[in-house]
DNA sequence: AAAAAAT
């Protein structure tokens, strides 16, 4: 309890922190390497982490400090879990309990039960993959074509059968393919890569060392073989997690680089050695200019979330890295990209950074909505705090799972946390106001259930995968009904059910229609005060949207379309502001829209 | 109004 109270006091009170700087353990970092219950146990290898490489192993011993010095004291040894590559051949770790409790969970962890996925949701998912010779999709995690080292990590994390993602990304990787996907986050995507990508490494080993350079190499530079990048630090740092889970006992040595953190640790841990890197643009730049990371070794190369890190302003960056680099060309790697819509800057970057790929898209889970029951309730901004009260006591969420709570500003995200609190709701808050570190806390309290309620700006909307979180509640509605769509998202993942309920009242009527019609197609209940409002609102923007194509909206592989190679902006399709426009996003337009048609009011985003 | 990313 105290425990508790004390972390949220560190949260809540805006002086800075007592926690001083130098004691911030970045995520990935915590229970885990670095922490003294990793201390060398000098058994295993020479100064690189104990990863044996055959070319590597006369006279390597010596030259990193034996042991006991090893890195200035920082307790780093060997990485637990460390399985190796010797003569050509795996040579997995043995395994290790204590860490496979620490990685994996146990039976108590609230994510532990829940992970009991109702995985016969995802089969309703639609996919549709098309392009030349599209594999056929496996159904079962099965070796082969996986690997078995991977399968047992894969059943170590209660993985029990592919997700659509999954079941086609993994034969298309181990047919040596290219892939662009639309699908979100919750679909499985992160398995999706990881899984065949992995595999294949686990197989075929690092890549042949220049003997020549053999002294120098990895002495000062990571030399990865795969790349994965991701526009936020949280969900590189969730896919980081994710990587050390089935990387468990192999040969290869997952890392992690985002901003905020200290880079001096980074480039330490690179140094240990760095088979998979996770990290986000910005800071990966910064690493290759310091020659801390060269990518001559790459041989698969992930972009994830593909749209938002250019939504984000980061496609000169990603650019540079795929392409001024030192990064193989397209023919001579994989690449394997996945985003959540597909507009013109996609496919252009689709164009460039994938060769003869399979286009795969796929549904979003829980689109049927069946499994998130939403609930529209009529309360006045100056209701909206008792009937929140009304609603935490008036429930189990608060005891059986997460309640993720979305308000409008920074400001109200702090009160209202602190309100909550005050009335003995374990509650914490997450915007971006809050310190890397204070964001990062706030959402290991949620999920780990000291803090099972979460008060959020659209911080939180969308990419964190959060699991287990039953209830979420529109405090404030936002502007955008796609906005909506993402944030009722949060809960129902990986088919289990949620709850999200919304606070509506006049000041929302810009929502009111496209609120309708999604409760509409999702069968869910329209109540009758909504209609009124609506009735009432009748001004302007008539039909919010001109075409939800609803629960079939596909992404589109534009390459059948008429209109294909895409310009570089202007041109045929009319600037659209924000290049957010994409074609064939959905269904309902059929093919490409014709050249002078401005979809203004076609959406941004498909579900 | 809010958000994200290298310092």
């Amino acid at each position: 309890m105290s425990e508790l109270e004390d972390s949220m006091n560190n949260l809540n009170v805006n002086e800075g922190g007592r926690q001083s700087k130098s004691n911030y353990v970045p995520p990935h970092r915590r229970n885990g390497q670095g922490s003294s219950a990793f201390a060398n146990n000098g058994s295993r290898g020479g100064g690189f982490g104990g990863r044996g490489r055959d070319n590597f192993s006369a006279g390597r011993g010596g030259g990193r400090g034996n042991g006991m010095n090893f890195r200035g004291g920082r307790g780093r040894g060997p990485t637990r879990g460390q399985g190796r590559w010797v003569q050509g051949k795996h040579v997995p770790a043995p395994k290790d309990e204590e860490l496979e409790l620490k990685m994996f969970g146990t039976p108590e962890d609230p994510s532990f039960q829940s992970s009991g996925l109702n995985f016969d949701n995802y089969d309703d998912i639609p996919v549709e993959a098309t392009g030349e010779d599209v594999p056929e999709p496996i159904t079962q995690f099965t070796s082969p074509p996986l690997d078995e080292l991977l399968l047992e990590n894969i059943k170590l994390s209660r993985f029990t059968k592919p997700t659509p993602v999954q079941k086609y990304s993994v034969p298309i990787v181990s047919n040596h393919r290219d892939l662009m996907a639309c699908a979100q986050t919750g679909s499985g995507k992160t398995g999706g890569f990881l899984f065949p990508v992995l595999s294949e490494c686990f197989q075929t080993g690092p890549a042949p060392i220049e003997v020549e350079s053999e002294t120098v190499f990895r002495k000062h530079r990571a030399y990865p073989t795969i790349l994965v990048m991701a526009p936020t630090r949280e969900l590189v740092s969730q896919i980081y997690d994710e990587a050390k889970k089935f990387a468990y006992r192999s040969w290869m040595r997952p890392c992690v680089v985002y901003g905020g953190a200290n880079i001096r640790d980074q480039m330490e841990d690179l140094i240990l050695g760095c088979d998979l890197l996770v990290a986000t643009p910005g800071r990966l730049s910064d690493l290759l200019e310091r020659g801390k990371i060269s990518l001559a070794k790459i041989k698969y190369l992930i972009l994830d979330e593909a749209d938002r890190m250019l939504d984000m302003g980061f496609e000169p960056q990603i650019r540079h890295i795929v392409q001024g680099c030192d990064m193989p060309s397209v023919n001579e790697r994989h690449t394997l990209m996945f985003s959540a819509t597909f507009p013109r800057d996609i496919q252009l970057l689709a164009k460039d950074f994938l060769k003869d790929y399979i286009f795969l898209s796929v549904g979003r889970v829980g689109s049927t909505s069946e499994n998130i029951t939403q609930r529209v309730l009529s309360v006045e901004d100056d209701e909206k705090k008792s009937v929140l009260l009304d609603i935490l006591s008036s429930t189990d969420d608060v005891k059986e799972g997460l309640t993720l709570i979305f308000v409008e500003t920074k400001r109200m995200a702090d009160t209202l946390s602190h309100f909550l609190v005050t009335r003995n709701f374990p509650a914490t808050s997450i915007h971006g106001d809050r310190t890397q570190q204070e964001r990062e806390h706030a959402l290991h309290l949620f999920k780990s259930g000291a803090a099972p309620i979460l008060v959020a700006t659209a911080v939180a909307a969308r990419g964190l995968d959060i699991p287990n979180v039953t209830h979420v509640v529109n405090y404030d509605l936002p502007a955008d009904i796609d906005d909506y769509v993402h944030r009722i998202g949060r809960t129902g993942r990986a088919g289990n059910v949620g709850i999200a309920t919304a606070f509506v009242n006049r000041g929302n009527k810009n929502l009111i229609k496209g609120l309708i019609e999604l409760l509409t197609e999702a069968n869910q209940e329209v109540p009758q005060f909504l209609s009124a409002l609506s009735r009432e609102a009748t001004v302007g923007r008539g039909g919010s949207r001109g075409g939800r194509g609803g629960r079939n909206a596909y992404g589109k592989d534009f390459r059948r379309s008429s209109n294909y190679p895409p310009q570089p902006s202007s041109q045929a399709y009319g600037r659209t502001n924000g290049g957010s426009n994409y074609f064939g996003g959905s269904n309902f337009y059929g093919s490409a829209p014709s050249s002078n048609t401005t979809h203004q009011s076609s959406g941004s985003d498909w579900w």
